[in-house]
DNA sequence: CATGAATGAGCTTTCATTCAT
DNA sequence: AATGAATGAAAGCTCATTCAT
């Protein structure tokens, strides 16, 4: 299973909206010194949506952090969105890596195993990711361009998770089940527990949450169900 | 089922912070026609945070809305988490009311419709309730307050989720389930798709969302499962 | 001669511009008190044009000399750009009336004296609302609006000149001279006239300049010249 | 009529402030590929004057016109008035020659083709030298050093037409028209004129203007008029 | 009770200028 | 000579909150 079946949908790397908003500053060529900066910037945001979420984090919280000038800031990106958009791609690139490994898991006690390693793979990506993806979600409710991506990615792991339940057993079932329905429901639930556990801090211990939610998903995706 | 049993948990009705919110303003005694303005107020600020999350609202969106004089927000709220405050708690007791309900859902067919009406119900209240729930989740992030309010309700649904799991079959089960884990990951999913189905749109169709959604609840209750 | 044929050409008082730049502050209605603070800082504003050039002056150096804070100048004015234009379109009124008068003035010794009154009429407005007339002139250079709006009153200005210069005696002259031209030459001759005496402060005594300005308008208009 | 008699009246080729700006970096030989970049830039200061304004310029404009890095800029000039300075200084001589042209022109016919050749130069010169005039002009207002040089080349137009009014014939005359303030208006005219044409892009043909502002030229130069 | 004017802290963004390489 | 990264001082603008009427 590689990635060359899946990967991020639409348009490359750098968005349409960025490159507007970097219009301003015209188009500058980063050099080496450049570089080492922008990242100590990237680093620096991400802490910062993290310990202050991404409506109260301020330009000179990341600058402070990052150890730079407040118009250092600027030279690299158009605004706070930018950063966070940067970040995002970056996230969702993972996202896609991620649901693309979802493809070929199968009926029975190894197929069992296999989603349980994802799920493990998720979790500790969301580990990772959290602070890009929270204030991600908050952003989406004020910049569409965030609604977007954040579409794509649902949908790109929906579409993966639905076509693996489609190819579930049919015969016996107890209860419908519609696939497109059931597999944003999985996301839902996965995203949701992780921000609850790994954000908020929930009292929960790694194998217990790995394995309730791998059988959980086990049983929607093959479990024995009515038919629709 | 009454709301005896359960009901909102710890401290009564209004909560110290907003006592001391209230307290800077001395103690006002509102009459009928500020009660009308106050429920305006209360109103409106529900549907800003709607429409423009709960950051970016500003104090003069819901004084507009509410047809006030941007001044007579003071006289009722002392800021804008206060606001939230007085919608968070109403909405806090509809959730507890809600979860007293789960208790007593039992195996078997008839058990999987009182699940399904269940979930119709709660349905129900988040599309009612999505603004202030939005609004209170961003709000956590950055006020512990709300942060407390949060961890409250959440335990109140787990807990009364978590005792239904256990008392499900529990011979000849085939993947490990925890009570604790799993109710926090129910509600997690079922929060979590309201709110992309609700809030952000998604192409949901009622009907089958509830049964989908029943009907993962319902295995992850009473499903076939190994001892944990 | 009343001002009935003439007035402001094209759209009434608010431009579509300042009323868009308004609406991110929604619509404020404004009271007695609001009204005499504007006025305020539109007087302000006025001196800090002249004092300091349009481009140079801060909102702040503007609020500071009307003695209010900050913030009161968007409360009233949505920028720097929006006060000139409020100036600048009760300027253009007065200017606007001035050309009107221009109308009628004959031939002989009668028609020198009302062209010599009119010049020194618009000498005294130029001296009024010189602080304007510069910081409009330089804003022409960086915001369209007001050049559309300069090149309004020019044309109004030029259209009545012109009309006077082809109604002159047409019979044995000695240099051609095109109306449309020569009308914008002379306003140009002397608004700018005036900026070098008034604003820059050159040595002119105001007799004289008034006497031999009407003398060029009046050969210009009236004088012996060639059919063109 | 050689550039003797007339020419730059007070100081040498580089004025004082110059000398100052530049002495804060300490005086730097520059050599020949030096000398290019400098030429370079003072181009590009050219155009962006003209594109932008003189306020409204900022010195990355200039050094990516140039094709040059930033920091090159202040290798040669000491800031965006010192490239003004030395652009203004320029066609600052360019005028004084033009301004010693005037002098010698005649009554008669023979005259006034001498004033319209004349005419026509300086509406060239002025077409080539717009951007610094209207920088220069914008910035009399808020740096000393160009109001004195811009008085300075006032100054040297109007003494030569002054003179040539002052020789014009003086019997029989209609109007009064003093020689020193008729020549700051002609000037006026002319400036002005020609910026509303080709600067802000009025509907004019050049052999109309040349001849509509030489006629009127001619006749208060020569016309018939009252003693003052 | 209600109003709306006033305030000023807080953030954002821009750009001239300096400096290390 | 040239480069481009970094800096920080201005401005600009917004909005929660207070106050006089």
């Amino acid at each position: 299973m590689t990635r060359v079946a899946g990967g991020r949908p639409g348009p490359p790397m750098m968005s349409a909206v960025a490159k507007k908003a970097k219009s301003v500053q015209q188009e500058r060529v980063i050099g080496e010194q450049g570089e080492r900066t922008r990242v100590k910037l990237l680093e620096a945001a991400r802490q910062v949506f993290l310990e202050r979420g991404y409506s109260a984090a301020r330009v000179d919280d990341i600058t402070q952090k990052a150890g730079t000038s407040h118009g250092a800031f600027y030279l690299y990106f158009a605004n706070k969105q930018d950063v966070l958009e940067a970040l995002a791609v970056a996230t969702a690139d993972h996202m896609y890596a991620l649901a693309d490994e979802l493809e070929g898991i199968e009926v029975g006690e190894a197929g069992y195993e296999q989603l349980r390693a994802w799920v493990e793979r998720f979790v500790a990506e969301y580990e990772r990711h959290s602070p890009v993806i929270n204030a991600w979600i908050t952003a989406e409710m004020e910049d569409s361009r965030f609604d977007q991506l954040g579409r794509e990615v649902l949908g790109q792991f929906a579409g993966r998770i639905a076509h693996a339940i489609a190819r579930g057993v049919d015969a016996g079932l107890r209860h419908p089940v519609d696939p497109g329905t059931a597999a944003v429901a999985l996301v839902s639930m996965l995203e949701r527990f992780c921000y609850f556990w790994l954000v908020r801090g929930g009292p929960f211990k790694r194998d217990v949450v790995v394995d309730t939610i791998a059988a959980i998903w086990y049983e929607a995706l093959f479990g024995q169900r009515k038919r629709a």
